[in-house]
RNA sequence: GGGGGCGUGGCGGAAUGGUAGACGCUACGGACUUAAAAUCCGUUGACCGCAAGGUCGUAAGAGUUCAAGUCUCUUCGCCCCCA
């Protein structure tokens, strides 16, 4: 054996011979207890950086755990690899998507492989195989089915730049894209949609079953499905036509004074008169080039156009005017609102802008509002007032108060009817692109929509296509692959030239890799139902809700259409915090100017800036190219190891929470490896080795040394087990290894069987931290089989009981020491230690003794008087 | 504006209401060495003290409690999500 530890060496040759004895495939033996640890998949970018790294880490720790504990467990990996940035790259390098997402997973792989993290790679999947998208499409042919997948005119997204249509979702707070950060446009085409709306109140209800998701993560659903009750209302215009809106605050009817649709409203046409036609298109082109976020914003100037007519409010017949503005949105709601300015915002702004009529319904206690006056409006709770029924009534949505009277009374009247109203919108996965999944479908003039037959599947996509990067989807122009005949008629048709959003791609990965090879169905049910739900999910919290919304939809789905029997995919979620590095910043400089590389730092304790010689700020930013902080993966493996990068991440910061990048930590953990490396070898080459104890380890007979030991080891294997079992705190339970290591390391009976049980325990207790060093000094001492099949370490509680345990002594609450007591003592004797103590006499002699709080096991706590 | 979270040494971070600062990093001092690296030992919250020891201290303030970083309220600051 080296004398020296030598990663780069060891590290390579137990990954060989893990990867030939196939120690990683997961188990087919289902007497043992599954467990299913996943890491979110990554993009194939061709680089992996060190937020994969800190990903898969902690799931590897996981998964090596359970391992150890005896679980039969599912540790797959693959590729989220359909995507425009691989479409854009590829036009830009004149390469196929194909060939360069392929090259990607090829180089991304072999990076995986040399952090030795333990997947089973035979269940590797690709989202742009046929073999995996055969079964996307299959899946969408079944929401097809189920009357959840339908096309419909819609104003889109448009990205400009991309020339493609996007998401809600997929479009940043300031309208811009996610991708190309172009600013989006509103363009009407015909798209596809699933109809995630139909699941939005399971989905909403079903987070009461996640126990082992963040609140955070659960709240941010909760707001995105954003569930409102109230009521529909029916207005009618004075031509006749029905104008429904929605409404939380159906009790403020009386102060609707106004109406307000939306620009892009399809009443507005007729409702236009003529003398106002003109700046009403006028207002419709202007609204349709701002984003959602710039017209809903409250604080923003408001904006709106009078259409000529008026409408009928039902509850008082009172004449009352059609605007339309922008802060209206047609996909929430019915597209129009009644205004109440004295009690909405919004509404107040506008009115006040237009000079239009403030009716006060709600009065506040102790004030008395008045519409001429009003400076602000009035959101808060009070009494209603000039609302007929209502009168008197104190405002509120609980039973008795205005809000429930008001729907009461407009369903006993037949003027609305209660309603329930949710932000979350059907999923829009049409895409103008070609990498991506065909949706399979074909267009035929006598049939209309026709789904492709199952066997057909999968509509592959042409490999010889033109990529321009520009206008309309590369399919559509592709006539040999657009023209089929109709599968139900035989007539000419054209195959649909839309991909679908890659959210769907992975909506639903999780689920194929219970069974990833089938080749006759998307999964075995009875496999998906063995392995599923994943009991462990790990990624960033950056697709708190697309993707695990997605996810969850698509899990429910699949389990009406009976493929499934679990309720949710993901029974525990960690969202792992960013890998930050240190970043020089310019504070006179503005713009992407003002990040310095760090490669460009001549003397990082004086950091100037390299063309000005103006001094640096430091502060730690998220990894990224632009700011140059970057540090890779590789090289820290080649100076360190991957075992050092492991116990790095998993130590500097809990999983959760963002991580600071520093060079002088990592060099303390590589010293603690090193550490470990020589109280091993030492140990292996001592003259006479004791052997591990076999049988139960009596504890009356060891000396104190070795009592004192045996304590460490055991309460270092109760800390680590409880850290890892509990809420996944790395960090502690790498500091009770480096505290058991420095108990071997000054122990005192070195030549103890017990010193033998504590090295031992201390490998199996780092194995799942730095597996290649643990499992090379676990067969240096004469092991055959790997560290990594053997059991996990089972607390002795005979070793955790202690003679003698410190008291603390507190006077007026206040601690004043420590004294050693037996630890049997009563609490009567703790107090008659503890009083007759020279650390306590020192206190309370001459005064009395008020109160004598005993904590058994704790401290003795006196309160004294005067 | 609404919702969620956070605030502890020079730094990252520990603390079932019970010895605040575990573990590590940095810095300083020492040993070994011709020298350096590596390694090992010690110190490292502030203040007072030769020492024993004492006082203060978890963003600020108040409260509950024998006892508060931890619970409650107010204020300030930062981060995230939705607007």
């Amino acid at each position: 054996m080296e004398s020296r530890y030598n990663p780069a060496e060891i590290e390579e040759k137990w990954q060989q011979t893990w990867v030939e004895q196939g120690i990683d495939l997961t188990p087919e033996d289902t007497s043992k207890p599954k467990f299913y640890a996943l890491s979110m998949f990554p993009y194939p970018s061709g680089n992996l950086h060190m937020g994969h790294v800190r990903n898969y880490t902690i799931t590897d720790v996981i998964a090596r755990v359970r391992r150890m504990q005896g679980y039969r467990v599912l540790h797959p990996m693959g590729w989220d690899a359909f995507g425009l940035p691989a479409e854009n790259a590829a036009i830009d390098r004149g390469v196929h998507p194909a060939k360069w997402t392929y090259q990607n997973i090829d180089q991304m792989r072999a990076q995986l492989q040399r952090l030795g993290l333990s997947y089973d790679w035979n269940r590797e999947v690709a989202t742009c195989s046929p073999d995996y998208y055969h079964w996307t499409q299959w899946i969408f042919l079944e929401f097809f089915k189920a009357g959840l997948a339908y096309q419909r005119e819609a104003a889109v997204n448009w990205d400009p730049i991309d020339q493609t249509v996007l998401a809600n979702e997929q479009v940043d707070s300031e309208g811009r894209s996610w991708r190309s950060g172009a600013k989006v446009e509103k363009r009407l085409l015909r798209q596809w949609f699933l109809k995630i709306t139909d699941y939005a109140e399971q989905l909403l209800n079903d987070l009461k079953q996640l126990d082992g998701w963040p609140d955070r993560v659960k709240v941010m659903q909760e707001n995105w499905i954003g569930k409102s009750t109230g009521a529909e209302v029916v207005f009618k215009t004075e031509a006749g036509d029905e104008l429904t809106v929605f409404t939380t605050r159906p009790d403020t009817l009386w102060g609707a004074t106004f109406m307000v649709l939306s620009p892009e409203h399809p009443l507005v046409e007729k409702l236009t008169t003529s003398a106002q036609a003109k700046q009403v298109k006028a207002y419709q082109v202007e609204a349709s080039n701002k984003s959602e976020i710039d017209r809903t914003a409250e604080d923003r100037e408001k904006t709106g156009v009078w259409t000529g007519s008026y409408a009928i409010n039902p509850v008082n017949e009172a004449k009352i005017p059609i605007w339309i503005a922008d802060y209206v949105l047609m996909g929430y709601g019915t597209g129009a609102i009644m205004a109440v300015p004295a009690h909405d915002q919004r509404d107040f702004a506008f009115a006040k802008a237009f000079d239009l009529p403030i009716q006060v319904v709600v009065q506040p206690v102790g004030e008395t509002l008045d519409a001429a006056t009003m400076t602000e409006p009035f959101p808060d709770d009070g009494v209603m007032v000039n609302s007929g029924p209502l009168d008197g009534i104190p405002t509120g949505k609980a039973d008795g108060q205005s809000v429930e009277a008001a729907i009461d009374w407009l369903e006993q009247n037949g003027k609305g009817k209660r309603m329930v109203n949710y932000r979350l919108r059907d999923w829009l996965i049409s895409r103008q692109r070609y990498w991506g999944v065909p949706i399979p479908v074909i267009h035929c003039p006598n049939c209309g929509i026709v789904p492709v037959p199952e066997s057909d599947l999968p509509i592959c996509l042409p490999e010889e296509v033109e990529l321009s990067g520009r206008g309309a989807s590369p399919l559509a122009k592709l006539e040999s692959w657009v023209n089929v005949d109709c599968p139900t008629c035989g007539t000419p048709a054209k195959r649909e030239t839309d991909t679908m959003d890659t959210f769907i791609d992975s909506s639903w990965y999780f689920l194929r890799f219970t069974d990833a090879r089938n080749e006759g169905q998307v999964f075995d049910p009875t496999k998906a139902n063995d392995w599923m739900p994943v009991d462990q999910y790990v990624g960033g919290v950056e697709h708190a809700i697309l993707h695990l919304l997605y996810s969850r939809f698509f899990t429910k789905f699949l389990r009406d259409r009976g493929w499934l029997n679990c309720d949710e995919p993901f029974s525990r979620l960690l969202t792992q915090g960013m890998v930050q590095g240190l970043t020089y910043m310019n504070p006179n400089k503005g713009g992407k100017d003002k990040w310095i590389p760090s490669h460009l730092i001549e003397d990082p304790n004086n950091p100037r800036d390299p063309e000005t010689g103006e001094p640096l700020e430091r502060l730690y930013a998220t990894m990224s190219k632009s700011k140059g902080n970057g540090v890779t993966p590789e090289e820290v493996l080649a100076k360190y190891g991957v075992d050092t990068a492991r116990m790095f991440i998993l130590f500097k910061a809990p999983p959760e929470k963002d991580l600071e990048w520093d060079d002088a930590d990592v060099e303390g953990q590589f010293r603690f490896l090193n550490r470990v490396w020589r109280l091993v070898t030492e140990f292996m080459n001592q003259a006479s080795r004791p052997k591990v104890p076999t049988g139960k380890v009596e504890q009356a007979k060891l000396s104190k040394p070795e009592k004192d030991l045996r304590y460490a080891i055991h309460y270092a294997i109760r800390e680590i087990t409880e850290d890892i079992e509990g809420d996944y705190q790395f960090n502690t339970a790498v500091s009770e290894l480096m505290k058991l290591s420095n108990a071997l390391a000054d122990a005192a009976c070195k030549d103890s069987r017990i010193y033998a049980e504590g090295i031992e325990t201390l490998l199996k207790l780092l194995a799942p931290f730095a597996p290649h060093l643990t499992e090379e000094l676990w067969h240096g001492l004469g092991h055959a089989d790997s560290i990594h099949q053997q059991g996990w370490c089972v607390v002795d509680p005979d070793a955790l009981v202690v003679d003698e345990i410190s008291l603390v002594i507190q006077v007026m609450g206040k601690t004043r020491g420590t004294i050693q007591v037996p630890a049997q003592a009563s609490r009567q004797e703790l107090e008659q230690y503890a009083r007759e103590s020279e650390l306590a006499q020192r206190y309370i002699t001459g005064k009395e003794i008020k109160k004598v709080i005993v904590v058994p096991g704790k401290l003795v706590n006196f309160v004294i008087g005067g």
